[in-house]
DNA sequence: ACAGATTGGTTATGCGCATAACATTATCCG
DNA sequence: CGGATAATGTTATGCGCATAACCAATCTGT
């Protein structure tokens, strides 16, 4: 690919990076959050109580991120810790009540988020959307162990 | 839009910047440059030499960004500032000679990266994806004057 | 020409994210 | 059983990014 279009498509994905974070942290101050722990208080209201591993797995960041997230999350009383009975080194986390009720609220704003992001594109292009990013992701994705299609060769 | 669709969006999104920017680093590590540098680097490359303003402008991020991005990057050689002529308090930065040989092997990644990321979609969606993106990043980018489609209240 | 607003830049501070080094507990296996 | 290995989590540190507060220089209007 001729550096023109692959720098396009870099910048694109670092400049939508930016400005979706940055509008997400300001429908998110009011609610006294900053972008990033959003994710977590809906992946507790999602599956429910867990462990630090297993949310460092869902949220995609790494487990000391983990530990200071949900330290400051514990801090504004919007998320409880307790020991796992039956592994002395893990910590269950679970949303308290008032994090629910902020997990309530943040479900609102994504979708206006949401909205506001697909303006002016075609319905179906809308509907592909998850789709097309989601394989943009797992083809830079280290974490997750590249499942292995036709493909072949990468260096 | 329903939350499911809306979540899936935004968190494709928010994942899709993780990853990206992981793959970046690893990508640039050897370069000894941090995302995010990299983006300074082509932007001084491609326009040739700028105020601090300019870049801010460019880059998408705010002048305390620049500053210590800038400050980074001049400590490691590969930028120089100086001051300007006609106005005493703005900074002109451009590439040294090692930051231009690095700027050109940040080229080389870049077309690594964009291939890597698009692998397995199809062509025309790919020449698609930088102008749908952009379409996003407009959508949410509250830096710039949003164009003026109809007129509502924005409580 | 001068006061006020605007612009360019910096400092201080805080958050999300990362890696590296480490302690503790679980598990695997000879 | 016991020692190696893996898994969970924390601390320390550093970068990119942000906002708030501030200084210095430029521009504007009267």
């Amino acid at each position: 690919m001729d550096f023109e279009r692959a720098d396009a498509l870099n910048q694109a994905i670092r400049l939508l990076s930016l400005r979706h974070r940055a509008r997400a942290a300001a429908l998110l101050a009011p609610l006294g959050l900053h972008p990033g722990q959003e994710a977590l208080l809906l992946e507790l209201d999602r599956t429910g109580p867990m462990i630090q591993a297993q949310l460092s797995e869902a949220l995609g960041c790494e487990p000391p991120s983990v530990t200071l997230m949900t330290r400051k999350l514990e801090a504004s009383g919007h998320i409880r810790r307790k020991p796992a009975p039956s592994d002395k080194r893990a910590s269950i986390v679970e949303l308290t009540d008032s994090g629910k009720a902020l997990a309530d609220q943040v479900k609102g704003l994504w979708c206006a988020l949401a909205e506001e992001t697909v303006t002016g594109l075609p319905a179906e292009t809308v509907a592909e959307l998850p789709g097309i990013l989601n394989t943009l992701t797992g083809n830079v994705d280290t974490r997750r162990p590249r499942h292995p299609q036709g493909h072949r060769d990468d260096g």
